[in-house]
DNA sequence: GGTAACATTTGGAGCGCTCCAAACGAGAGT
DNA sequence: ACTCTCGTTTGGAGCGCTCCAAATGTTACC
């Protein structure tokens, strides 16, 4: 009594067979239309809901994908949650999203959990260790960073292919430090961090830089990439500063906007202004970025389109697996909003 | 050869019963140590991964929980997640969450697909419709406002009894209006919106200022609660202020964090600094107030507490279905960190 | 009036696992 | 030597659904 109806309650209140029920639910063509309202009324009244375990193991398919992200707290994800839905959605799947860092915290793999829940597709948009991916059996689609396109040796050669969808961070680095020099800006102060996309921002930084014939400043190598970490670097770039020509940085390029939050804290207890002051620019746009009370300048990775596009790359293999794996990369573009002034120094 | 190895594969290639191998799975005693390594060996060699599908179907549990929450932009959510895991994953359970703003967006049925999906229990922490939890069969538990309590009606009649844990967002807002009024405050502008829990807040709010003989400015209730409506209520509530006595309110106290930082860009775009011109009080102390940046003033809700609670209710409730429904109220504090000033006005 | 052609409906055989009752072995006790 | 235990292992019967081949209508056409 208690006990959840089933496609059998359903069929012999509506009198007809559970197969009848079954491609109602699924609603197949080539059922009489009186029947399906029959069938309709009885799931009603019976409050039934289909058993997506039952419907998995008989179908072999759950027409849901897997998204894995880095860190529920970098608001980073929502757009490429959004511009995954976007896709999903009128194609009728599914998506399941994990925490990469809460999961690791708890000792468990989310990609084990993704892939007994039997995900169609997965799509990784978060630093996972490489053997986390490895010998997956499902589509692969890897979102994010340029930096995770070594992941696809592996993927390549022990499972499917796997496609990649990533902003151009290298390039991202580079956009950068040129919107900052052609600024008028030359100190400039690049607050970076451990991990693959923070490296690849610094390294295109570094280069432009370098070819601008400006000394790259580089500070927080030894640190992660969240606001304490851009607090912790932007104090070390103004005791560098003290130290050495009792000038502080003109601008500063955070390898992601919470560091750049944290970068402009560290900067207003040192009595700076932003921009009159320091110039601040972040990476990501993320909604942090835009937030009236902070209005940061900031490079944009494309998130929701990267969201997107993953998406339909998951798609696309699911329905041909094997095709060519496509990678795709996304060039960044600057956002402006109030952080950053040219100036004439 | 590409298809799913299943615990037959496993068992064979281990020289045992598919049975033995479900017994190493759920790591059951009474297991001959050499045969648990030699299925573990197997498992190993396959890549096998169970079927959640499978082992659901059979065991009818999924040993999971789902959280609603409202919307992932309100990283509010953040630490109420935290805290439900800090006890559903010793217990051997595993969360999933969706976002009931971008369900709705899509035009599902969050908890239906959570049904579907055979989790255990229910953790609603957003306004949902009380027809979505109505009928629900499995234990569900309230999380988040006092609002929400309404629904307990409902689901008390034709459901399971479902637990709530709350905080209490009228002592909230009275608490609010206290502490601004303890420190000389007078005229203080409260930013509400549309939504049970800002309503609560509200009422909080306007009693305390009453009982205290100030009058209750209040504005933004025809809005929504997110950030831009902060900052248009802190906008009407500065006009107001002008042509009313030519003086602005001291304080203000949004509904939650966001609006709050909202309602700080207002000000600043108004020439007005905070706090020495007008302090703000926000609500939720999510991880927003707490950045170095912004360092909002907020009533603690305590959401990593209510986390916490919430899933222990739903485990609780899972051991014993037939107890009564238990309601928890959780007193808030507020956190004070620079967005309040003592004035002597 | 009979039958081909099509639209609709149905029972049965799994999907990969869990759980139960029963089988099996190996010491222990008599 | 034989029975009892107790610890360990096993086959079988489902869980609720999908998918297929086959059955059953229905309509149309000769």
């Amino acid at each position: 009594m208690n006990a959840r109806p089933t496609i059998y309650d359903v069929a012999q209140r509506a009198g007809v067979s559970k197969s009848l029920v079954s491609l109602v639910l699924r609603n197949a063509p080539h059922v009489a239309e009186a029947k399906r309202e029959a069938v309709k009324k009885a799931i009603q009244e019976l409050g039934y809901r289909p058993s997506q375990a039952a419907s998995a193991l008989a179908s072999q398919s759950t027409r849901s994908v897997g998204l894995l992200i880095d860190d529920f707290r970098n608001p980073w994800f929502v757009e490429l949650l959004a511009g995954a839905r976007s896709v999903l959605d009128p194609a009728g799947y599914t998506l399941t999203v994990a925490d990469l860092r809460l999961e690791e915290a708890s000792g468990r793999n989310p990609v084990d959990g993704f892939l007994a829940q039997h995900v169609d597709a997965l799509v990784v948009a978060a630093e996972a260790p490489p053997e986390m991916v490895r010998d997956v059996r499902v589509p692969l689609v890897i979102a994010g960073t340029r930096s995770l396109t070594p992941l696809l040796g592996n993927s390549l050669e022990d499972g499917g292919p796997a496609d990649v969808v990533a902003g151009d961070d290298d390039a991202g680095g580079q956009l950068a430090a040129r919107h900052l020099l052609e600024r008028g800006h030359r100190r400039i102060a690049h607050l970076s961090g451990q991990g693959a996309p923070a490296e690849h921002r610094r390294q295109g930084f570094v280069r432009a830089m370098a070819a601008a014939g400006a000394e790259p400043l580089v500070y927080g190598l030894d640190g992660g990439t969240d606001e304490a970490d851009g607090f912790r670097a932007m104090r070390q770039a103004l005791e560098a500063g003290e130290r050495a020509a009792g000038a502080p940085p003109t601008a500063v390029f955070a390898a992601n906007d919470v560091m750049a939050l944290g970068a402009m804290a560290a900067l207003r207890d040192a009595g700076l202004r932003v921009p009159e002051d320091v110039s601040v620019l972040g990476y990501d746009d993320s909604p942090l970025a835009a937030y009236g009370y902070i209005r940061l300048s900031t490079v944009d990775g494309h998130s929701r389109r990267l969201g997107a596009e993953a998406a339909q790359m998951a798609l696309d293999r699911m329905a041909a697996p094997a095709a060519p794996a496509r990678r795709l990369l996304l060039e960044p573009v600057v956002v402006e909003r109030s952080s950053v002034r040219v100036t004439d120094a």
